[in-house]
DNA sequence: CGGGGCTTTGATGTGCTTCAAGAACGGTGG
DNA sequence: CCACCGTTCTTGAAGCACATCAAAGCCCCG
């Protein structure tokens, strides 16, 4: 099987308990990705280890709301090409309705995972009767829309440094911690390989990309599956599209 | 200024009128593009000359809905590449929400079109009314989620030749006729330059491609913005994602 | 400590891009 | 009706970014 890339932290409490860290000044942070309780609670929460796949039929239609860690839609549009359409954060919504008919579909977990499934209908019925709930459900979904139309444009026209920028980006914002000053460390939530196949590009060009941003001292990785910046300006100024990207994946409202 | 691309036809009806053709038998085809009379009668028409621009400000949030022509979203994620990210066809629901702040963001007609356009409240309000209205609507917006899926597979790990038959299939379907035998017709719906940079590719190289594609016989063209295939299933045949654009393009239900 | 998966790095190949020039087309006005 | 003009499209030659192939290194795990 696949081994298990990323060390279990925190067994006994859910994931989705674990909250974001609150600001020096006392002020509770507004968490963008937070998960309205009555959605959890309508719902199954599922745990899932790494490489573990989900369900994507449609009859009786199910929906995932992903409570903590990283998934991903791959699909074999061509025989010989794997491609990642999608990658799913905490707070995302995994709506199977969503993804085309192409060879190869499958939603499985990158990381230790957690979700909670819950039929649509059920989460349509809550959005019906809460304004609250509604806003949080289309806000997630617009968000999630952006994030699409984002990549084809990343894929599109960037070359691979900058796509790259622009994952390393995402992945320091969504599964990341500030540090100090300027810093950030983060989790490489995705293989080489998966982040080639998310970024259309070639695991062994993606590997020499990142050697390239290593030496050049824009990123550091300490061990398999972990990152830092100590100068997260730096990366931004990789990227074309930093500022759609921070817009997109901001934590805080 | 601009010139008119394409030749004015039957100009005194509105365009939203014009239905499908029957069925040799008589049987009435079922319309998968229609756009309820409710959303028509519940927003403001607008004609549209090509290139023509449609605001995108999320103020007061309009939504338009195609009801004939075909609009493009397109960016300039970097100074140098344009992308168009998205194309809607008649049927379709262009939510400036779902756009992403990218530099350059435009929705533009690329043909002559004609647009409903009418407030987002509104249509949630048309929606939670009529059951029918909600099938609709959200049938509307899970097809258009799919097919932006479906192009980033497209983009990201399929050839030229492979990107360009994709995309020729599409237009045959949605804007194109059935003649004798597997043979269609269509609009050239998108300039050279604009079917580049949807595909992200060169125009140069486009072209290249799209002559490569008329010596093989799979493809002809009756002047500009006009195209014609002999063989439709010739072209499925240049396509791994056929079948995908297939289901997401049908007419008839 | 030895095996398998993932990653890195080098040498080489190729599909696409770039640059540039010319052809075809559509509209305009004599 | 035809000569003219701007735009779009086509095609060639050269170059580059990324892909492919191959071999070695790393790391975790049994």
């Amino acid at each position: 099987m696949t081994r298990m890339r990323f060390p279990a932290r925190d067994p006994e409490t859910p994931m989705h308990k674990q909250t974001l860290a609150e600001r020096p000044d006392g002020v509770p942070v507004k968490d963008a990705t937070e998960i309205p309780r009555d959605v959890v609670e309508a719902g199954v929460t599922i745990g899932l280890r790494p490489r573990q796949r989900l369900s994507m039929s449609i009859d009786e239609e199910m929906v995932y709301v992903v409570t903590a860690g990283v998934l991903l839609l791959d699909s074999l549009p061509s025989p010989s090409g794997r491609q990642i359409v999608d990658l799913f954060y905490r707070g995302d919504v995994v709506r199977p309705k969503y993804a085309p008919l192409l060879p190869g579909m499958n939603l499985i977990a990158s990381t230790r995972a957690e979700v909670v499934r819950i039929p649509w209908r059920k989460l349509e019925a809550l959005s019906d009767a809460s304004p609250v709930l509604r806003e949080w459900l289309d806000r997630q979904l617009s968000r999630q829309a952006q994030r699409r139309l984002a990549h084809i444009a990343a894929i599109g026209v960037l070359t691979g440094e900058e796509r790259l920028a622009t994952l390393l980006i995402e992945l320091a914002l969504r599964v990341g911690e500030a540090g100090f000053e300027d810093s950030r460390s983060f989790d490489m939530a995705l293989s080489r390989t998966d982040m080639a196949d998310y970024l259309s590009l070639n695991a062994d060009t993606l590997s020499r990309i990142m050697s390239r941003l290593r030496q050049q001292g824009v990123v550091g990785t300490s061990g398999r599956g972990r990152a830092y910046t100590s100068n997260f300006k730096a990366l931004c100024a990789r990227s074309p599209v930093a500022e759609t990207i921070k817009s997109l994946h901001a934590r805080t409202v």
